[in-house]
DNA sequence: CCCATCCATGTAAACGTTTACATTTTTTTG
DNA sequence: CAAAAAAATGTAAACGTTTACATGGATGGG
């Protein structure tokens, strides 16, 4: 069975393919009776114009790529789908790539991306400036979310995981806690470590007062908070605060601190990070640093599509989103609102 | 800053396109000076190859595409990333499209698909025979992945969804629940449809016992199965047990039924259905109807890419997958483990 | 009635590759 | 050392579109 192609089409209605063509662009008129005669005949060959071609020659694809690191849990379904909505309202569609945990994969996707879209958002934990600049066409639309890379030749989307760490981590030292133990990130993962600098910073400004903290390793995954609830209970003096540097880990922990006969949070109080939408159903309901998950992704394919609108050649922007507090039922502090 | 394309660097290093295309797909040998001259230019020029025009070439686009109803939530995500992780070690991407909620939407995203892709995984519950043979070439390996289309002129991959839904009543039943709610599915959804008719048809079986059966209405979500607890509270006699038509639900029900004071299972029992990654970890954990989700991505992937080997002429398939009960904290069964 | 104008359509080049075939260069062999 | 064989490289067509430009026919004005 042969593909149909705009050849046929031309052929079956007696006329040119550029004719085709301007019929499937509705650009110039076409007179009625032909326009008709060219409908006709595509349907009745069932003729679907082939993406490939087109964009070929018009140097657009309408798609949109988008680079994650991982697909595991609510987080990156979130980015995805605010991207995906976003995308698909301006009539843009998606090629994903995801699970690039070294240069090499980071590289071939970024190859792989080359001719089919219009514009990219890397969201990458470990990349470099270099990477990046040898596997990039400089005219490529290009957002970085989340990536600590430092320059400023694209637009790049930050979370403030400094500032929602600090945050949190005072407010669980100013409802008396002085023993706290944070649930640390993936190792070498730019948002474990800053989420890490802010705990630490806001243990430094708060002066100790006796209090110990202490770091737990851990892999942003259910699994690993519930791993880590073991050691953390072997600690003394033990912590009467758990700091998971994301929901997922959060959601682990409380899930072994339960196993373990404990409550959450008349025992030990817990607090998370990122606020994906699952953290308010919890039993407690998850206290946790407030990020606007899927205005990330709307966001992201907004600043691509601010590119495509100039013609890339606008002022590139460092935007870092700011994040809140989501006070709910796990850290204790009775305080069912929203703090900045 | 014009692109850089193959003939650059063939005149770059001096010699013809045709060179420079064998360099970079190292079919035929070349003689190892040359090679290094187009390595040199191409890197210094910062070439990489265009897939479009590649794909033009050789009719293929190593990619598959993934149609998708929604994104929201973990099924979904499970599925892509299962769709990811396979496609990625077959060295094929995803096009990701979602949210078609209607025939033109349907339409309008498979033709988008056309020359796109080398495959397709199509996921819709709204999706009729008719479409699908108007909007799709003959040739296109499409896996139907929960679609109730009959046809077998696909691949397809079902969820036994009445099985499981049956299953899981029965076991209720068996359990002494007399009263029981089902929180139904987005209406016109036909795995809700499904999982309906197999809870009913358990409760035939079973003969009644003077129990109640109670359909309340759901949309998947967990906002939605939070608000019906509202409603099943307030029916006489009131059910014993909650039976969501998916973990999203479930988990918002077990949420509001927390904020009303009640304990499960003592004093309702509840159960979901998908057993989501995250159904372990609530508490109490979430018995449910166990569907490996992150299997079905996978599985769907390879039947495409077994599709791709036998040239799409191989006769195709159409799999009912089983489930299992994941038999867990809320149903009160005390019967850790899983059962078929 | 002729010429200018306009409109509908056709022609052909271009987009960036791959690849069958042709040609040139190198190697082997008698 | 010449001829044959093998290896390396070049030429050009093809993939399926869009679109600038060319062409031809109809219309209208003087």
């Amino acid at each position: 069975m042969p593909i149909v192609t705009i050849k046929d089409v031309a052929k079956a209605a007696n006329v040119s393919i550029a004719t085709v063509s301007r019929v499937f662009n509705n650009a110039v008129v076409v007179e009625e009776a032909t326009r008709v005669r060219v409908q006709e005949a595509s349907q009745r060959l069932n003729y679907i114009p082939n993406a490939l071609g087109r964009s070929l020659s018009t140097r657009r694809t309408d798609a949109i790529g988008l680079l994650l690191p991982d697909l595991f849990g609510e987080f990156f379904s979130e980015v995805l789908r605010g991207s995906d909505q976003t995308a698909q309202q301006a009539n843009y569609h998606l090629v994903v790539s995801s699970s690039h945990n070294d240069r090499a994969e980071i590289r071939a996707a970024l190859r792989m991306m080359r001719g089919r879209v219009d514009g990219l958002v890397i969201m990458s934990p470990h990349l470099d400036a270099e990477t990046l600049n040898r596997n990039l066409p400089q005219s490529l639309p290009v957002v970085l979310l989340n990536c600590y890379v430092d320059t400023d030749r694209f637009d790049s989307l930050n979370i403030d995981n400094y500032g929602g760490a600090y945050a949190m981590t005072r407010h669980l030292l100013s409802h008396g806690h002085k023993h706290i133990a944070i649930l640390k990130g993936t190792e070498k993962n730019m948002d474990a470590a800053e989420r890490l600098r802010g705990f630490n910073m806001a243990f430094d400004d708060h002066g100790g007062d006796g209090g110990v903290r202490y770091e737990i390793s851990g892999n942003f995954s259910e699994a690993g908070g519930y791993d880590a609830v073991k050691e953390i209970l072997a600690l003394t003096p033990r912590p009467t605060a758990v700091f998971a540097s994301n929901d997922s880990m959060a959601i682990g922990a409380l899930s072994a601190l339960r196993d373990s006969g404990l409550q959450v949070p008349k025992d030990i109080a817990l607090a998370g990070f990122d606020d994906i939408p699952i953290a308010s159903y919890m039993t407690p309901s998850l206290t946790t640093v407030r990020v606007g998950i899927h205005g990330l992704g709307v966001h992201a394919i907004e600043t691509v599509l601010h590119a495509f609108k100039n013609k890339n050649e606008h002022r590139k922007q460092q935007v870092l989103l700011s994040t809140t507090l989501s006070l709910r039922g796990s850290c204790g502090c009775n305080q069912f609102n929203n703090v900045n």
